[in-house]
DNA sequence: CGCGGTGTTGAGACCTGTCAAGACGTGTGG
DNA sequence: CCACACGTCTTGACAGGTCTCAACACCGCG
C-alpha cells in the first residue's frame, strides 16, 4: 500500500533499508475518507500527518464569498500535510475528492525519526519543498499563463506526478475532478473551464471524458503549456 | 546583523542559547549585492543557502513572453533559498529589489544541523513550510481575489512580517517596489496597478508614495482583503 | 540639459465572468 | 421498471474587469 510513497521518495534519493523500515514504521494506522469531504480543517490543532494512499485530495482555501481555490492537488503516496508537522496548524483545508484510503503518521514518531534518521529528515524536508514548487508554478499559472496555458500546464503536471507513482498508462490517466473542481484549480469559472476544455480538444491536444485523461499530443500540449518539469525534482540526489 | 532573524525564530518557538550559538556559528561570510540583480539563478548548482540580512528580494519565476511572476517577497532576516539546502537547485531565480547585504550558510554546516540538532532542524524546517503558506495564500488572491483585494492582501501581509522583523513604525513601512514589480507580484499590469493604487487612496485606505507605505485604515484595508494572519504562524509552539 | 526609468492617463479591445436555461446521466424511491 | 431529483455539463447573450497601446509628465542623474 505504501509502495507508491516509497517510489516517490526513491525518484529523488537513496533510501537504505533500515530508512524503508523506519518508513513502515511511521504508520500507525490507516483510515477510509469518503469523497468531498473536509478532512482536515484549517485552524485544527495536529497530532498526527496523513499519508494519501489511494484516491484524490486537495488542499483548499476559501473566501467569506464561498469562492474556492484548490492550491494543490494531491495522488496516492503522497504526504497531504507533512507541513503539518512543524506547523502543528493548516492554513488550508484538506478535502478529498474521490473516497481515500489515508495512513496516519504521529507527529511524535516523526519527531522520533528526526533524532535518528537526520538524512531520512532531509528527505522529507526536500518532500515539503517539492510541494511549495508546485505551488509556485500553479502561482506563475494563476498570475501569467492565459486559461488553456493555464490547463495544458496541470494536465502536464499531473502526467508526470501520476508517472512517478505508477499511475498513468502511457499518455493517459485517470482523473476524477469535475469541472468545477478543475475551475477551483485553475482560479477559472466552471463555464470558462467548459469552453477551455473544448478548445484544447478541438486543437487534438487532449480528450477529457470518462473520468480520463487521453494527451494526444504530449509535444505540443507542453509547447502550449511551456510546461517544463525540473520544478518536479525528478532527479535523485543526496538531499 | 542577523537580529532581525533571530526575532522571527523566536515569534514562532524558544530558541536555546546553545541553539543561538549554533546559528550564529552557521554563517560563513557576507556578501554585497546590488539592487536589480538576479542573485540566484533557476537550475544552478547551490552548495550555501543565503540569509538576507538588509535589503528587499524576491523569488521570480518567468514565461518565454517575458512576463514575469514574482512568488514572494523577501526582508530582513529572512533565509531566501533555505528551500535550496535540500533541493539543491531552485525552480526559480532570486533577485534584488534593492541593494541587499546577505549572509552565505554553507550546506555542510545545515547537514552538521540536522545531525546535532534536531529541534533547530524541525524549526527551520517549519520556516520553509511558513514560506510554501505566504505563497498558498497569494496563490488564493492570484486565483479569486479582485486586484483592489489582492493589493490590500499584500499591503497587510507586509505590515505583519515587517513588524515581526522589527522593520516598521506604526502603520507605516520602506516599501522600495516600483509599480511594474508591484504588478509582478499581483499578476497584474503595471497600468492597472497604478490605477488601484488610486483606488486604495480614494477610498482612504492607504497611501504610497516615496517609496513608502502609510496604512490610513488598517482595520477597512483587512476587511476589503478579507486578510486573517493565521497564514503567517506567528504562535510561539513546539515545533 | 538631455536621458532613461517610472508614473499617469485615455481609448478601445479582449478575455473571462455572470446569468440563465436546457441537456444529460446517474442514483433513488415508488 | 419508471419517474423523479439532483448534480454536472453545455450553450448563448451580455457584462465587466483587466489588458494593450500610446502619449505624455515627472524626476533623478550624468
Amino acid at each position: 500500500m505504501i509502495e507508491p510513497h516509497l517510489m516517490k521518495l526513491r525518484a529523488r534519493d537513496m533510501v537504505s533499508a533500515d530508512e524503508e523500515k523506519e518508513i513502515r514504521g511511521l504508520v500507525s494506522h490507516t483510515i477510509n475518507v469518503p469523497r468531498d469531504r473536509t478532512f482536515i480543517r484549517a485552524g485544527q490543532d495536529l497530532r498526527e500527518s496523513m499519508l494519501l494512499l489511494d484516491g484524490w485530495m486537495a488542499r483548499a482555501k476559501d473566501l467569506e464569498s464561498g469562492q474556492r481555490q484548490l492550491t494543490e492537488l494531491h495522488v496516492g503516496g503522497d504526504f497531504v500535510d507533512l507541513h503539518g508537522f512543524t506547523l502543528k496548524v493548516l492554513d488550508h483545508d484538506v478535502v478529498s475528492i474521490t473516497d481515500c484510503v489515508v495512513a496516519a503518521v504521529p507527529h511524535e514518531r516523526l519527531v522520533a525519526m528526526t533524532e535518528r534518521f537526520p538524512h531520512l529528515t532531509r528527505l522529507y524536508w526536500s518532500m515539503t519543498n517539492m510541494d511549495a514548487a508546485i505551488q509556485r508554478e500553479w502561482t506563475l499559472s494563476l498570475g501569467r499563463r492565459t486559461a488553456i496555458a493555464r490547463m495544458a500546464q496541470l494536465f502536464c503536471e499531473l502526467l508526470v506526478r501520476l508517472r512517478v507513482a505508477g499511475l498513468t498508462s502511457s499518455d493517459s490517466y485517470h482523473f476524477p475532478l469535475t469541472q468545477i473542481e478543475l475551475a477551483e484549480c485553475l482560479g477559472l469559472t466552471s463555464v470558462h473551464v467548459n469552453r477551455t476544455l473544448q478548445e484544447l480538444r478541438r486543437l487534438k491536444l487532449i480528450e477529457v471524458r470518462d473520468w480520463r485523461v487521453d494527451i494526444l499530443d504530449l509535444d505540443a500540449l507542453q509547447r502550449v503549456a511551456e510546461f517544463d518539469p525540473t520544478y518536479l525534482y525528478l532527479e535523485k540526489r543526496p538531499r
